[in-house]
DNA sequence: TAGTTTGTACAGTTTTTACTGTACGTTCTA
DNA sequence: TAGAACGTACAGTAAAAACTGTACAAACTA
């Protein structure tokens, strides 16, 4: 990691610092649904000062190749490693992303949205349908009254539902910044 | 669930359409990191119209009684079941909890707290670490320009961490509501 | 074209997580 | 106070996920 020509004594120190640095970062990274070693592979990216290949992971990760293709993967997919091109080299290079509020905000937009969407759909649906059941059944029936208790149930849910959607669209358009600015003037 | 004096047709209709919407609040639920069969189980209580035993999700989730007991106690953890208490049954009964603002708030507010505040604290003890480490350091050395990107490095996640703290605060405190309203005039 | 090198598919293994059944402490009831 | 009913601790089992090593296709090299 281009420390060689630290003293020994100050090198233990940044290996230390650093270590613990990429301990926090593995943990704290499971809020993404990652597993620990792919957390603490972001965090070893996190500190190289160029971009590695999937050997030199494996190396320091002291895991297999395979574990760390499919790490990267993953991180790939989330957005958080990009892959860099380097000309004379063959192998693959991976450097982190570190706008960290990018990730955090594409990473929530994506998996709430995956989450809302369907689940709107089928609440918007069975709202309808249960609409029709209760024109069937004669009024001030017992039974009209559980279905349309079901509906309003329903019906609340998509308020929060549609609520979610448009906090999603505030991270995407960056709204959110807006009430929640990047630096505040506070704690400067 | 008390749909007795509906007819055999209609009665199959609302089964269906529960099941349906039950199945995708189970799946939507993973956003909570519960298992597939603690969402399903919150989306039972969800038409329930009346607090429930243990025994009787049992029943309905065709699932031993000990797994209703931890999932029902996973579900009070994340406060999206309550405790009901009523004169007479000496069984606990449980029902869920509608407001899904607040579900939604609460837990996300607690989860990325528990990240934000450990990360914080090491973050910013590294930071002061390599600053002493830099002082021992000859001026511009090549080592030295790798610890100060290090620590700018650290820096910039530190502005990430108290951002994402302000945002829980606004989640916490219901400020979030001023930017994104509960109810959109637009949608009603 | 033959020979390397690189990334990943896939099968097998280990580790972790989800679930069940039994057993037991606690609380209510008669 | 004895007996029954309730919820959960715990140990065992089943299912799922993480990880490894081998093998192979694709891309490069000479």
């Amino acid at each position: 990691m281009s420390l060689d020509h630290l003293s020994q004594e100050h090198q233990d120190k940044v290996i230390k610092i650093r270590k613990r640095v990429i301990e926090a970062i593995g943990r704290s990274m499971d809020l993404y649904g990652v597993t620990q070693s792919t957390g603490h592979l972001y965090g070893l990216l996190f500190f190289a000062d160029k971009p590695m290949t999937l050997d030199e992971m494996g190396q320091e990760m002291k895991m297999s190749k395979t574990s760390m293709s499919t790490s990267v993967r993953t991180l790939l997919d989330l957005q958080m490693v990009n892959k860099v091109w380097e000309k004379g080299s063959r192998k693959d290079l991976y450097e982190v992303e570190y706008d960290w509020f990018q990730t955090f905000t594409d990473y929530f937009a994506i998996e709430w949205r995956k989450s809302v969407e369907t689940s709107l759909q089928i609440f918007r649906k069975s709202i309808e349908e249960m609409q029709k059941l209760i024109q069937d059944v004669p009024e001030e029936d017992a039974i009209r009254r559980v279905l349309m208790e079901d509906q309003r149930k329903m019906e609340e849910a998509v308020g929060y539902y549609l609520w979610l959607n448009r906090l999603i669209d505030s991270l995407e358009s960056g709204d959110i910044y807006q009430l929640i600015p990047k630096d505040n003037p506070r704690d400067v």
